[in-house]
DNA sequence: ACGCACAAGATTCTGACGCATTTAATGCGC
DNA sequence: GCGCATTAAATGCGTCAGAATCTTGTGCGT
């Protein structure tokens, strides 16, 4: 069993760390490559799958986004030319989303960016031996 | 060292199981308390406090929040009555905030509420291992 | 073929944040 | 005492997220 205070610290920790990463994180791609954390996210995530077509909902759960977030976040990345809408011929109320070249090639440059904070921001809380403060 | 997929990983389950309590948090508190979770935070910094007053920037500066963010988020816990400001006599730049008693009698309320939701959504996630889904 | 319940997305509305700017007060040099 | 850089907090503005709502399309029952 742990303490109250044990429990709200591991919740503090874990929200400064949070925020810390997504802070430099979304600083960095919004400088660097003109892209917001979700929309870096999304682009990730579509270039991640096997396939190269993805529908809107599928993104929207993995994501922690809700429906409508992920309808604007696509759409920003839409007018960007990151990502196109494709109706689905045979269901014509889906709608895939498949990065484009442009998309792919942002994508390869932001990725570095990506890792590289990660490593920076997040690193120093890696180790197993878990020194608790 | 550690590879690139790990450390996104670890990035992942971090960030999802941030989501994961905040949105929780969010949602209770704001429906049984009426409190947003920044709103939670400055009242519980607040109440933790030795003095019973605090100037804006400090708070501003403990917490994750901007100072325009915080100047908001008093002025609405101002509005629901459950904090004051004050002007500080000796710099009359500075602003002290108080919590009430209503404030008192209602961040012992939402403690509870918090508490719980930690016990739920932070316990589980304590292991390295995470299991995702 | 028609109507109706339901599903996928888009859209609208509201609220919060960050940035930049503004207002007001301090204190330092002269 | 008077200007000027600096600091505390507030505020206008643009953007983004979520909730609720609207639109369009599907599929089933008749």
């Amino acid at each position: 069993m742990e303490s109250e205070t044990e429990l709200v610290g591991r919740w503090r920790s874990l929200a400064t760390c949070y925020n810390e990463v997504a802070c430099h994180l979304d600083r960095e791609l919004q400088a660097r490559h003109g892209l917001s954390m979700s929309e870096f996210e999304a682009l990730d995530r579509l270039v991640g799958l096997q396939s190269e077509k993805c529908r809107m909902q599928t993104l929207a759960s993995d994501m922690y986004l809700s429906q409508s977030a992920l309808s604007r976040t696509v759409a920003r990345l839409e007018k960007q030319g990151l990502v196109e809408r494709a109706l689905c011929e045979f269901d014509r109320r889906g709608v895939f989303v498949r990065v484009t070249e442009h998309g792919r090639r942002l994508h390869g440059e932001a990725r570095e960016t990506h890792l590289t904070i990660l490593g920076e921001h997040l690193a120093p809380a890696a180790p197993p031996a878990v020194t608790h403060v």
